[in-house]
DNA sequence: GGGCTCAGTGTAAGCGCTTACATTGATGTT
DNA sequence: AACATCAATGTAAGCGCTTACACTGAGCCC
């Protein structure tokens, strides 16, 4: 594509070639003197620097990368950037990283596993060194990808001891079981779930899952749970409540997949006239800012969101550093309980 | 770096020609293959594609755009992730690009210039092709250093009539203004302002001017405004409600910079045992769906995010083409009456 | 049948950078 | 004074890709 002729420094990016040029040194010592500046003498450095400076040189990644064959970049797919799920182990991660020299990447899969695939690609493609994943379920294709082309990964927000890959997050049916436990201390017998699609989500599955234990070992018949799909968002909240609150019997109490989910259903409720937690009792899941925003605020599980995007980091850059033995690490979860959980209502 | 010998396709990364290898045909068909299958034949395309599924093969980014110079790769550089203020508009973005092929990166500034210049430089070496920006307050150096390598960027967030540079926005003082207006119009005279840090950031700066203007036109003493800076943040909103509060005289209404800087200042007057809107009332700025979410409801300045989000996508595909004559955007802004607002108290 | 066109393909020159290896000239050692 | 040493720098070979240009041969026209 040579029709646009070289026009020297006057063009639109200054190379390493012009920057040496002007220094009146190779381009190897420029080079050095950015990236390894004790290599070269101070007077040359700042001659260089100078030229640097003037030109307002910046390296062109693309072929840094190329060259160097590592890019100091980490990627990290979500589900979702539109709620603030993951937003703060997000931006723990990115700060440990951050300290480390790292750039971190962020794409979103809309909780789509063939939108993720094509994300890893993406994200791999862009010369991420390593990867943050959310959950275990994804293609397999993506797995296969990965492991082909050795690139680190680590998954969070979920920990499976029986799965030999690396995680750093917490038991998500355990975490619910508890508070479905809680619910049901409440004297609450007749439940309502509104989780998110199951399939291709194995933290929404193995949520349901963990209210379904709490009540089987209460001895309730787990297949009276009333369960509606929905999509993270506000809306679909509301709307799932207002579906479950039609069912006879009305369910007394709804436990959500995450606080978004629980935050529409408090409003719906509030639109029906429903008094929480006096007339039906609402948890959530994840203890996101809004979980206190809201009024009464959440009942939820506590999730150590910071904690896992920091041992996330550096869970990741041992893998990268060494093939040391990196071990998967377990996050206890905890429980927040606010207004919206109450005593089941007499009759 | 010779000591990883080629270890041909048992290696971690097949290359362009490995895939022209196993599939019998030079590298260039390959590459045609991929980038314009109509110029390959059927035949070959076959081959070509086989070869390319087996060998799980995906294009190096930095040597594409190295060679082609061109990325399809969008930039954006928001202030801050942590709240849903840029959310929806960033989002319409994005699906805007999406359909003509464009990646968008997003990093985030923190409010802060020099990290934004950083940024900016960082998504240019990463090969953005154009830029998103936010409000007109950047250092010279940033605008410079876009000028200079001939970077097309949009300003988003705001819009200055008089000001050169291509944006799609709306005017945040004349925004504000009809909001401030329309307090006064409850009668409330002791009026205060919780803003963003007005320097480095202009929205936030001619915010405050239209609260100005709107008590100016009263006959209003405008040094009268009492006015507490915080970064936009539910506790520090809640804060630096609780400072004003304590001021004499005591404010009627508290006018805050941005829905989420308002819902802290709700909680924070429940926790003070304040009515809202009957002791204080307190108004938003974005509308964001915090501001439905909150009791009682905060009246806020509608913000068209995701019109905006949409024609800034527009207005940098254009300008990307040709140097056909782009024109900047002026969007309108609407008020958004909910129960956060309401008549002076008496006395 | 000679010459033309043109679709399909190959060849090879970079894109801007890093880095192994070669070179240079002080400096110190004996 | 001869030589080893070493810090500082230069030389040049790629990294994986795109694409201008060259080439080939099948199909067509007169």
């Amino acid at each position: 594509m040579p029709q646009t002729p070289k026009t020297g420094s006057t063009a639109a990016s200054p190379t390493l070639a012009d920057v040496s040029k002007r220094a009146g040194v190779s381009t190897a010592t420029v080079s050095r003197c950015l990236n390894s500046p004790a290599q070269v003498s101070q007077a040359t450095r700042e001659k260089v620097m100078q030229a640097v400076k003037e030109l307002g040189y910046a390296p062109n990644f693309g072929a840094q990368a190329l060259a160097a064959k590592r890019t100091n970049t980490f990627g990290a797919i979500v589900p979702t950037l539109e709620n603030a799920i993951f937003a703060n182990g997000l931006q723990a991660f990115q700060e440990s990283l951050g300290k480390q020299g790292i750039t971190l990447l962020v794409a979103s899969s809309s909780y789509s596993r063939e939108m993720e695939e094509e994300q890893i690609r993406n994200l791999v493609a862009r010369g991420a060194d390593a990867l943050l994943l959310i959950g275990y379920d994804r293609t397999a294709d993506s797995y296969e990808f990965l492991e082909r082309r050795g690139i680190p990964y680590v998954i969070a927000w979920a920990f499976d001891a029986a799965d030999a890959r690396i995680s750093v997050g917490f038991d998500n049916q355990r975490a619910m079981r508890q508070l479905a436990d809680k619910v049901l201390d409440f004297g609450h017998k007749n439940l309502a779930m509104i989780s998110a699609h199951r399939k291709g989500n194995d933290r929404a599955r193995l949520r349901f899952q963990g209210v379904r234990d709490a009540m089987i070992a209460r001895g309730l018949e787990p297949d009276q749970l009333a369960v509606v799909e929905a999509p993270y968002s506000f809306t679909r909240g509301s709307a799932a409540f207002a579906d479950l609150m039609h069912r006879v019997p009305r369910p007394t109490a709804v436990i959500c997949g995450n606080d978004v989910l629980a935050t529409g259903a408090v409003k719906m409720a509030q639109e029906m006239g429903l008094r929480v937690p006096e007339d039906v009792s609402i948890t959530g899941f994840d203890n996101i800012e809004l979980a206190e925003i809201v009024t009464p605020g959440l009942t939820t599980v506590d999730v150590p969101h910071r904690e896992m995007g920091l041992r996330a980091a550096e869970v990741l850059m041992q893998m990268r550093q060494e093939d040391s033995e990196v071990q998967s690490q377990e996050l206890s979860t905890g429980l927040k309980i606010r207004a919206s959980l109450g005593p089941a209502p007499k009759g």
